[in-house]
RNA sequence: GGUUGUGUAGCUCAAUUGGAUAGAGCAUUUGACUACGAAUCAAAAGGUUUAGGGUUCGACUCCCUACACGACCA
């Protein structure tokens, strides 16, 4: 059993006894004890003195007295200002590593109320291709999804893909203009690469028309609206509404482009989806909610047939949920999908992974269905994450700043070589193996640095800090994790025998300590929808691990039981650490 | 203008959600490879947690004010 429960649990039922009161285990509050005490755990005394109603010092004198009494796995207690440091016998600790042993492999504790989740990320546009920013949100969509499905949730991945609109118009009429047929087969371009080419292309040329209107004394904002080739876009944008065929045609085939090149983009990123949602399919949806809302009161309808709801009650304000013409805005629809994938899966929770300049959006979203009285409407998230900005700055398009992803995996991958082959331990390996290791390394050093960061705060991409491979990173771990499995591949079947009672290092009480905590990391890690979390407790587990291994050997450890001990103990912690960086979906390699 | 987020070591990030002397990595300085892999380990140095006030046994954390940067709503 985990031993902070226990110890929680222990005091919850001493505290009761001593002072005839009801508190339960989740009222003892607990800390690892600072290195600079004797302890494992210490239970902070001063919220207990309210129960009591004794000082500080006598409350834990009582407390820990009773818990050295009661229960045999404590060996002893020591009080330092009120804080209670209990220390374990170290049979405790073995007993828990034996409990570890006895699968086969590792195994995460669930959650005793699983559910039904969907987490929708991604969530591109089909107008270029992803960048820096779409990496976050794509690793941080993933990761989490992960997280829910290690905790014994049923996950379902969605992608709601942008595919209409006047920003996929602009594109295709540059390439109708300008594009001379021009193919991903007939230029060697990816397919998203080259339809963003010509949106790139499109806002050129729009660019020059509004300097050339302005030359001759129209104003900016003027320029702006009647520019040719926006109002082109436009009308092409009416012509895709009306269906017609060629419109269609070309935008089917531009998007299929689009598509491919995602698909290789999301590989090379190790990303997946059970599920795609298309825009041009949800567009018209949620007109029927507009209709709800007005029926019952919660929207209202204004002169000019605008519809809105009145959220100044919320602390917000009036926000318009459809337009004077009828037409849909953002919202609309995503009231519209919300409620459709509650219809559809019967989900439990809805997680939209989605930067936090739409923080604004989904509060509204939320709202509207708590003023619908929808159960669901406090299990719709917003998984909100920080912009990602560049040594220079923010990223901008205008001032060609973004960071491809495209561009970003391969130059990730050719350091990954660079510095891989200046180690120079590799020479057995076939080229196919290399390049494999390569991709490993590389991706390792990318995700790690993106997830390491809590993902609502904003962050700062260093592309020179983001290959390195030394400290706080993917590859650091990778490399602990590969000298565990040499030890182990050394070891061969020699450390499968029991331990007994073997003596028991600071050391090796640390690592057995941190696995101790991995269900308690996911746990936390779902509650916050934080994978930083675990990349933490990766870290602290290869460097815990590290530790061990430069003061005690296990191969040349001469007592068996001691090897034996050791053993278990490196697998576990290798298990721990592929496990935990599988959930921010980082491979181990076996050797680099 | 209104709403909201952020501000911690030279830089990038932590801090068990209010607990002990605020911790890591990078960079700097120093020590350890004839011990299972030195992409490692150990050590030094680096802080008025933006500023000021408040709440209490106790504040990086909660409240107020100001400043800086960002985002959103028109």
């Amino acid at each position: 059993m985990n031993i902070q429960n226990l110890l929680r649990e222990k005091a919850a039922q001493a505290v009761n006894e001593l002072y005839k009161v009801e508190i339960t285990a989740s009222d003892i509050q607990l800390q690892q004890t600072r290195p600079e005490f004797e302890g494992d755990y210490t239970i902070v005394v001063f919220p207990l003195t309210k129960v009591s109603h004794k000082s500080p010092q006598e409350t834990a004198e009582e407390l820990g007295a009773a818990l050295v009494n009661n229960v045999e796995q404590i060996e002893k207690y020591e009080i330092v200002k009120g804080f209670l440091n209990i220390l374990f016998t170290k049979e405790t600790w073995l007993d828990y590593l034996r409990e570890l042993g006895q699968n086969e492999s590792l195994v995460w504790g669930v959650s005793s109320k699983p559910r039904k989740v969907m987490v929708e990320y991604s969530s591109p546009n089909t107008n270029k291709p992803l960048h820096l920013g779409h990496v976050r949100n794509n690793l941080l969509g993933y990761s989490v999804a992960e997280i829910l499905k290690a905790r014994g949730h049923e996950v379902i991945k969605a992608n709601l893909i942008n595919d209409r609109g006047i920003h996929i118009c602009k594109s295709m009429l540059a390439w109708m203009k300008f594009g001379y047929g021009e193919t991903p087969e007939s230029s060697g371009m990816k397919g998203d690469h080259l339809v963003g080419k010509y949106y790139v292309e499109f806002d050129k040329i729009y660019k020059q028309e509004i300097k050339t209107l302005v030359e001759t004394g129209m104003l900016k904002e003027e320029a702006e609206k009647n520019a040719p080739l926006i109002k082109e876009a436009q009308a092409l944008l009416l012509k895709w509404e009306d269906g017609d065929a060629e419109t269609i045609r070309i935008w089917k085939m531009m998007n299929e482009w689009v598509y491919a090149g995602f698909s290789i983009t999301y590989k090379n990123l190790g990303v997946n989806f059970d599920k795609f949602y298309y825009e041009s399919q949800t567009y018209l949806l949620g007109k029927n909610i507009v209709n709800e809302g007005l029926e019952k009161h919660v929207f209202q309808q204004r002169e000019d047939g605008s519809v809105w709801i009145d959220l100044t009650g919320d602390g917000l304000d009036e926000k318009l949920v459809l337009r004077s013409d009828g037409t849909s805005v953002y919202i609309t629809q995503d009231l519209g999908t919300a409620q459709e994938r509650f219809n559809e899966f019967a989900l439990d929770e809805l997680i939209y992974t989605v930067g936090n300049e739409q923080d604004y959006h989904f509060k509204v979203l939320r709202l509207i269905f708590k003023h619908f009285h929808r159960p669901w409407w406090d299990s719709l998230n917003h998984l909100s994450y920080g912009m990602v900005d560049l040594p220079e700055g923010k990223m901008k398009s205008r001032e060609g700043t973004v960071v491809d992803a495209d561009e970003l995996i391969s130059d990730m991958l050719k350091a990954a070589e660079e510095k891989t082959k200046e180690q120079g331990k590799l020479e057995d390996l076939s080229s196919e193996e290399q390049h494999d290791l390569f991709r490993k390394i590389g991706m390792s050093a990318l995700k790690f640095y993106l997830l390491k960061v809590d993902p609502k705060k904003r962050m700062l991409f260093n592309p020179k800090e983001s290959i390195e491979l030394q400290g706080f990173t993917g590859p650091f771990i990778q490399y602990t994790y590969t000298r565990i499995r040499s030890i182990l591949r050394k070891a061969g079947e020699n450390g499968s025998g029991d331990f007994g009672n073997v003596n028991l290092h600071a050391e090796e009480k640390e690592v057995i300590k941190l696995l101790s905590r991995k269900d308690d990391v996911l746990r936390e890690a779902e509650e916050n929808l934080s994978p930083a979390l675990v990349a933490n407790y990766a870290y602290e587990l290869a460097k815990e691990f590290n530790r061990f291994y430069q003061e005690h050997s296990v191969l040349n450890e001469a007592d068996e039981q001691v090897r034996n001990f050791r053993i278990l103990l490196i697998t576990k912690a290798a298990q721990c650490i592929e496990a935990s960086m599988k959930l921010l979906g980082i491979e181990m390699p076996e050797r680099m």
